[in-house]
DNA sequence: CCGTTTGGTTCCATTATATGAAACTTAGTC
DNA sequence: GACTAAGTTTCATATAATGGAACCAAACGG
């Protein structure tokens, strides 16, 4: 328990508290996160005035409660133009919904978890932001496993540790040794399936994003349900998703190191 | 210089190197922050390394080069959908911007200076966070002003220390004093105005969002060119602007304390 | 109306932690 | 193969975070 993990410093503590009200959703009081939280008071206290003045968190006078701050939303908007492959990706995920009809996610990995930054779904068109930002697990999702088939030896490892390995469905690989098997199978077929691992009907193909290095940038999957389609006809988009994985990587090693190379 | 102000301990310092890399736009290697930081090269050097191993920063491997990691991402859509007013206020700029037929914006105040969280682009539609996220200085713009005239005196005496009183255009209120004499105007007429005092043609009506308790929330306003309209004009949307505005803050005040009152 | 609880803030001696000058190790140049 | 620039590590010191306990205020209960 209290899993987190190093917390390292000051900063890993007030960093874990912002995780906190952000993971809760709804502004908070001092003493709701004295109970969750397992810092003592005093500490807990100037953290938090610290983050609040740092305008990472603001505590509204009238109820007391503490939400996550306006800078916050500054600095996401950085975030997600610098550092996520959502705005590159933009144009690439249209063209591979328009090809497929199916619905397209693009995702990274966080610390173990997946992370969905940008979403094309087939029917209902950009939802961009809103949609995306959500979290997944990495062991029973085909980005997931796409980008654990692809990560270097050390990550792999801390990964693995940080995977709870629910079993979410009858299909869901629940233990390291059989995902570590399942990885070598991607690896040498040169992409994942989701075969109804994370939710019943829900199946996907998904192939990694990969850098001219082999480094793992993300992930990119065509997803379905078993009463539309089948894994073996999205199976036949493999080759062209591979190739907008490819498009996307170039785009993003360009964009971000123009004079490079 | 060095203007940042009070970098409360460590956690301050920690930000303001996200915040620097965040400003950048695009990645950075050590020595590009060494300069542009004025911290020793072991202080920094380990503020970076807490700070990639929390998730905040990603360290390029084959660049040595630092960006916004992905957990900014993760934390952003929290602060998105809990903090900022624009998942609340979405159908009601929707209304505002068709029934008025401009460019309607939607601000925060974020240290002084203004935030915008979303925009309805009177031409194009939607385009939410990509445009959002930006920011300008309060002492020249419609909403940065409502903003200022309804801030509580100890609010108001930070934000103006903040503001740089740049003369952009011949228009600008470049000093304190007038900012203060044209503050006690908007509190007493109930809107503000921009004339041409940030952007030479470009003009406004602002009205702030208040609690019931009288706390401003943020801003909203509708905005055009001179070649289009008058501010006479806009004045006419003025009433209509400050219903949608409580009803704007009604609705924030009940999502988010759902029990309460 | 006063004693009590609950929720929040401040004190302050102690300790842990961050600091930063300097030394060191690469990697890249000439 | 010496020279330079960029990044990393060391270590004594200063500083800042810590947290137990005391304090304050407001809500509660009798």
């Amino acid at each position: 328990m209290g899993a987190e993990g190093h917390a390292d410093g000051t900063v890993g503590k007030a960093l874990d508290v912002l995780d906190m009200v952000a993971r809760h959703g709804r502004p908070l009081r001092f003493s709701d996160l004295l109970s969750r939280a397992d810092y003592p008071k005093a500490t807990l206290y100037r953290l938090l005035q610290t983050l609040t003045n740092q305008g990472m968190l603001t505590l509204d006078p009238d109820h007391g409660t503490y939400a996550l701050g306006v800078r916050l939303v500054r600095l996401a908007h950085a975030a997600w133009a610098q550092s996520s492959l959502a705005p590159i990706a933009r144009p690439y995920l249209d063209e591979l919904a328009a090809k497929t009809g199916e619905t397209i996610h693009l995702a990274q990995m966080d610390l173990g978890q997946v992370l969905y930054v940008d979403k094309r779904n087939a029917a209902r068109p950009v939802e961009m932001f809103a949609q995306a930002g959500k979290v997944g697990p990495a062991y029973c999702t085909g980005v997931g496993k796409a980008m654990l088939a692809w990560a270097p030896p050390d990550a792999l490892r801390e990964a693995l540790a940080r995977q709870s390995f629910h079993r979410h469905t009858e299909h869901t690989l629940d233990t390291p040794d059989k995902l570590l098997a399942e990885l070598r199978a991607i690896r040498a077929r040169g992409h994942a399936f989701d075969r109804e691992e994370h939710e019943t009907g829900i199946i996907c193909c998904a192939v990694p994003i990969l850098t001219r290095t082999g480094r793992v940038l993300g992930a990119l999957s065509v997803t379905s349900t078993t009463a539309r389609t089948t894994l073996a006809a999205l199976e036949d988009h493999a080759e062209l998703t591979k190739d907008i994985a490819a498009k996307i990587a170039t785009e993003a090693e360009s964009w971000r190191f123009p004079e490079q190379n």
